[in-house]
RNA sequence: GCCCUCGUAGCUCAGUGGAUAGAGCGCCUGCCUCCGGAGCAGGAAGUCACAGGUUCGAAUCCUGUCGAGGGCACCA
């Protein structure tokens, strides 16, 4: 539809400049937008203002010129000139109403566009410790992560979700640590619980749970023997357990990338990645050596100091493990790749991003800064701490409001925007949850279907696809839908590429949730107005049905690229 | 001290340099003999934190001030 305004546009005015009427050198270019007020029409063009200097003539003039070459189109209902020189082009019902057949041959695939062009995105996201649950922020940097390679997949990229586990280092000695000292506390032996140590009750569970399947002849055997058995097996609970919370918000990922595994010796030359990449780091002149340690010449790439990679005592940091791993994605041939990140790490942003310069991959790499979820619990503050162990996981929420209105919760704010989160609010408030809304607008589009059918408008033996099939027709007269409500609600089915393009664009979710909304109160305005199932006049229900599929289809598109379900009954 | 994000209706928040700044919630008034009232229509409600600047035009871009949150390790 915007290339379609676009193109009236520039006809109209290379016509006007082919017949004299506007000196131009050349034709500028045309962009269209929707107008805010939608009285203005459906699409508005500023080109008569951008142009006036060259054409050396007077805004309204030249919008005159254009506007008059465009009246009579027979996609065009209206144009005219207003403000300062504005086009405001109104469509025809006509060119509305091919919106229809447009999304119902393109199913689930509606609103695909070619943005991407098959290039490949890595998104990168939540990226937890593996030493306990997830808090209520992982949970939206998960919703956020997923959502958004939906949207690039929508867009024509060719997209990979990863996990980075950050297996390595002493957070992963500590949680060691605290399970062994749980675990001798139930054997009966007195231990001092370490200082640091995790203190939540999933400790003493993993705890419990070693006892009962190897006993307790752990208890006098060596720590560090004792340690690391209890690591791998903590380890690996933990990590299918976020596995498993994870996909019971519908959020899979390719790949799980173990930061352990950049420092592994490879088997072909006998070095690490991390020290491959330093290497190479070293060659392209990027680091020095200071008191020991080896930097990394940061600031020549607009950090504000330089970072260490390499300690004095021989240890790298986990900066230079993040580089060996940013390597690595490289590597693996992405042309992009997106991080999301906790507002916490925004200081990490700036010498990552060198790094991948200095790499020879500035430009590929976009960082997304995720703000924090405040939660809440009846107004009072719900402090998220892995250590006090006392904490609403993210678990937790999931159980008590569930996926649907969690995931919606946590897009429908903007990511730079910091999220309250009240838990009793959210269950309190459900029956006015927007994704109900959402959600109640496709309920009700099967209900009239399942009418249309002649079956009972809660029969949940229909089966609704088969049934829109059988019931809408292709050869529907079209042209009877052309009262104000079917009319917006046409606008509004066409406006869902350019949400697509947006969201993606700007790796906003949010956008989404937005457009779902205004999706669903087009559908209820219509449905309040406009009689579907009229016996009497076949030809209208055609028309109509064939509408509200259409819309049906919009709603499980949108829906499904916010991660959330489309149900047929509610 | 330096860096990042934010400041828009009573509350929670949208807003792509464009026209009279919008939505939901809450409040007030109406609407089912009728496909699902988890719905619809209408009303009240604003110094876009403040001050400059850029330009045909600024909530939007730039500078400064004030306020809120987060971050500034040879930690991970």
């Amino acid at each position: 539809m915007r290339e379609l305004a676009a193109t009236l546009v520039r006809d109209a005015l290379a016509a006007a400049i082919d017949a004299g009427d506007v000196v131009l050198a050349d034709v500028p270019e045309v962009r269209v937008e929707h107008p805010r007020d939608p009285s203005h029409g459906d699409w508005a063009t500023n080109v008569a203002m951008v142009s006036a200097k060259a054409a050396a003539m007077n805004p309204r003039q030249l919008a005159e010129a254009v506007a008059t070459r465009m009246s009579g189109h027979p996609d065009v209902a209206a144009v005219e000139v207003a403000g300062p020189g504005f086009i405001n082009i109104r469509l025809s019902a006509n060119a509305l109403q091919r919106v229809l057949t447009e999304v119902r041959l393109a199913g689930s695939g509606y609103g695909r566009i070619d943005e991407g062009g098959g290039r490949r995105v890595q998104v990168e996201f939540v990226s937890a410790n593996p030493v306990g649950p997830m808090h209520v922020g992982h949970g939206r940097w998960a919703a956020l992560g997923d959502s958004m390679a939906r949207v690039l997949a929508h867009a024509g990229w060719l997209v990979e979700r990863e996990f980075y586990i950050n297996d390595q280092g002493v957070q992963m000695d500590t949680f060691a640590k605290s399970v062994a000292a749980r675990y001798l506390e139930l054997c009966g032996r007195e231990v001092e619980f370490p200082e640091e140590g995790y203190r939540g009750a999933y400790i003493t569970e993993i705890a419990r749970e070693i006892l009962q399947d190897e006993g307790e002849k752990w208890a006098d055997a060596e720590p560090s023997g004792r340690e690391s058995h209890f690591l791998e097996r903590a380890y690996a609970q933990v990590l299918a357990h976020l596995e498993h919370v994870l996909h019971g918000m519908g959020v899979d990922f390719d790949v799980w990338f173990s930061e352990r595994s950049l420092h592994v010796a490879s088997s072909a030359d006998g070095v690490t990645a991390v020290e491959r990449t330093l290497a190479r780091l070293k060659e392209a002149g990027h680091t020095y050596e200071h008191e020991g340690a080896l930097w990394f010449r940061s600031t020549a790439l607009g950090d504000d100091k330089d970072r260490v990679l390499k300690k004095a005592d021989g240890s790298y940091t986990y900066f230079a493990a993040d580089i060996a791993y940013h390597a690595d994605k490289y590597d693996r041939g992405f042309d992009r790749v997106i991080n999301i990140w906790g507002a916490d790490h925004h200081g990490y942003v700036k010498r990552m991003e060198a790094a991948v310069a200095a790499l020879g991959h500035e430009g590929k790499l976009t960082i997304v800064i995720g703000q924090l979820v405040n939660l809440f619990r009846a107004g009072e503050v719900v402090r998220m701490s892995k250590r006090t162990g006392e904490m609403v996981t993210f678990e937790d929420l999931l159980d008590e409001v569930g996926p649907d209105a969690a995931r919606y919760f946590f897009l429908r704010r903007s990511t730079d925007q910091a999220l309250d989160f009240d838990i009793v609010l959210a269950k309190e408030q459900s029956s006015d949850n927007p994704v109900y809304y959402v959600q109640y607008a496709h309920a009700r589009i099967c209900a009239i279907l399942r009418k249309a059918a002649g079956a009972d408008t809660a029969d949940t033996s229909v089966d609704i696809a088969a049934t829109a099939t059988a019931l809408v027709a292709g050869d529907a007269p079209l042209h009877l839908l052309a009262s104000e409500p079917e009319l917006a609600l046409m606008r509004k089915l066409a406006a869902f590429p350019d949400v697509v393009e947006v969201a993606a664009r700007q790796l906003a979710p949010n956008k989404l949730t937005r457009y779902a909304e205004e999706l669903a109160a087009s559908f209820h305005q219509f449905y309040t107005q406009c009689r579907v199932v009229d016996p009497d006049d076949t030809d209208l229900t055609a028309a109509r049905l064939y509408a509200v599929d259409a819309t049906r289809i919009a709603l499980a598109t949108v829906l499904g690229l916010v991660g959330v379900s489309a149900p047929e009954r509610m």
